[in-house]
DNA sequence: GGACTATGATTGTCGGACAATCCGACCTAA
DNA sequence: TTAGGTCGGATTGTCCGACAATCATAGTCC
């Protein structure tokens, strides 16, 4: 509110560690440094930026946490690609301090759940096929133990996401999902019938896709969701709670 | 192949900076420290961690980077609050560097559009509206200058997500609107009609608000996006073609 | 040829140092 | 009283030098 306009920028003189990193960044994107090259040892680094080793090393734990480099074996520095869940790690810990509600997270799965299995009616194969009724088989086997459910629970809708073939995709539904099916063993502890309800959702599904119809396979996302959704409930849970690391304790290892 | 069986798994030293950084984490997720508290003084950690000054800020690096800690104006260290974009911006490169091709990203964002318009026909108020509707005059205004009419595109997009209300989806979608919006001054620089097309198709999305039609807003909203990949392509490009810096050179920044 | 060893290179950590900057208390003048 | 100026301590960014542990590699020995 002062009545004069603002005439200069702030001033932020960029520390100099943070130029290492933005170099080498700079670097690795143009493609000029692709993943799995070396990127040069600490002295080299040193010698080429000419700055001390200590500002070096700054620069690269800016980069290392991203995933945009990694130590390989012998703790040498290589570009690294890095993996959805990686990202996915940092942006589920941020709607955790976001205090997203449940209500958010769970509309937010139904509409990429939905998307998802359009694509996967559309292109799933038979090898992969196979490999989601093999996880239903496992699910099966250990119908009784509700942490083994919701792993393999969350597994499923993994190679769900393979399926579908679309990787930009699978990383926008990866923060939710980490947060959202590790619940799942507190959704079907409740009733004796909920982790049979979610294999035959998952039963469903994979028909859906064998049979390349898509209607079916929306309906059953669609159910598969709504029961998730009230066997939170019924657990004592409110959909407009602020998610948490207790309620939702993936987000840690 | 040593034809022993392993016994042991492999020892993995945890580095001490990569413990520093565990150690603050785990306070800031747990809730003991809330954005904007102040993390302690380099000095104070050290005598906390036990560690050297040196180590404990390369541990501050790891974080810093994902917004999980911040510097205020006066360079001090205080727990931050990751922003979307910051997040976006990480998982645009990791896409870029994924080498995902337009295609994909064109599906994904069909699908997150299509959400998102659903939930901002629920939630819609006035006020909103009245904002989108003066962002399109401004844009009308502009519309021979390529440049402003991707600039103004993409914030409507970004008013129409805050208008959906629904955070997870907005983290969702942000990779994928850094990487496609930014290419709009791309698809409409062909025809003359690029623009005007893109002007109607966001009139008739907030008309669609008002009259809290669903069916007319999924209408514009395909429109709009088939649009833009029909300027894509007139542009020259391949929609299988990676996704890279020249294309897409949102990411820099 | 394969196992072993010595050597050098590299990383992780430490201690200390100093300039630039920031904060806060104190002081001065209108 | 309050706006502005001064000063000292605290803090960060950067540098230097050092050393143990580990890894890679070449060379050696059987």
């Amino acid at each position: 509110m002062s009545g004069v306009a603002e005439k200069f920028a702030r001033l932020t003189p960029v520390p100099a560690y943070q130029m290492v990193a933005e170099a080498i960044e700079r670097e690795i994107l143009s493609g000029r440094l692709r993943p799995g090259d070396p990127i040069g040892t600490e002295a080299q680094l040193v010698r080429q930026f000419g700055v001390n080793r200590s500002t070096v090393r700054e620069g690269i734990r800016l980069l290392e946490q991203g995933g945009m480099v990694q130590r390989d074996s012998s703790r040498r520095l290589a570009v690294g690609l890095p993996h959805y869940d990686q990202l996915a790690t940092r942006a589920s810990r941020a709607l955790i301090l976001h205090q997203v509600t449940f209500r958010e997270l769970w509309e937010a799965t139904m509409a990429l759940s939905l998307a998802t299995i359009d694509f996967a009616v559309e292109r799933a194969t038979e090898e992969e096929i196979a490999t989601l009724e093999a996880n239903i088989d496992a699910t099966e086997a250990r119908i009784d133990d509700p942490a083994a459910v919701a792993a393999y629970d969350s597994e499923f809708h993994l190679l769900l996401e393979k399926t579908a073939r679309n990787r930009v995709l699978e990383l926008a539904r990866e923060p939710s999902n980490m947060l959202i099916y590790p619940t799942t063993h507190v959704a079907v502890q409740g009733t004796e019938q909920g982790a049979r309800r979610l294999v035959e959702a998952h039963r469903m599904l994979v028909q859906a896709l064998k049979l390349r119809d898509k209607e079916l396979g929306r309906l059953w996302t669609k159910r598969h969701l709504i029961d998730w959704r009230k066997g939170f409930e019924r657990g004592g849970n409110d959909l407009d709670q602020a998610v948490d690391l207790v309620t939702a304790p993936a987000a840690l290892a």
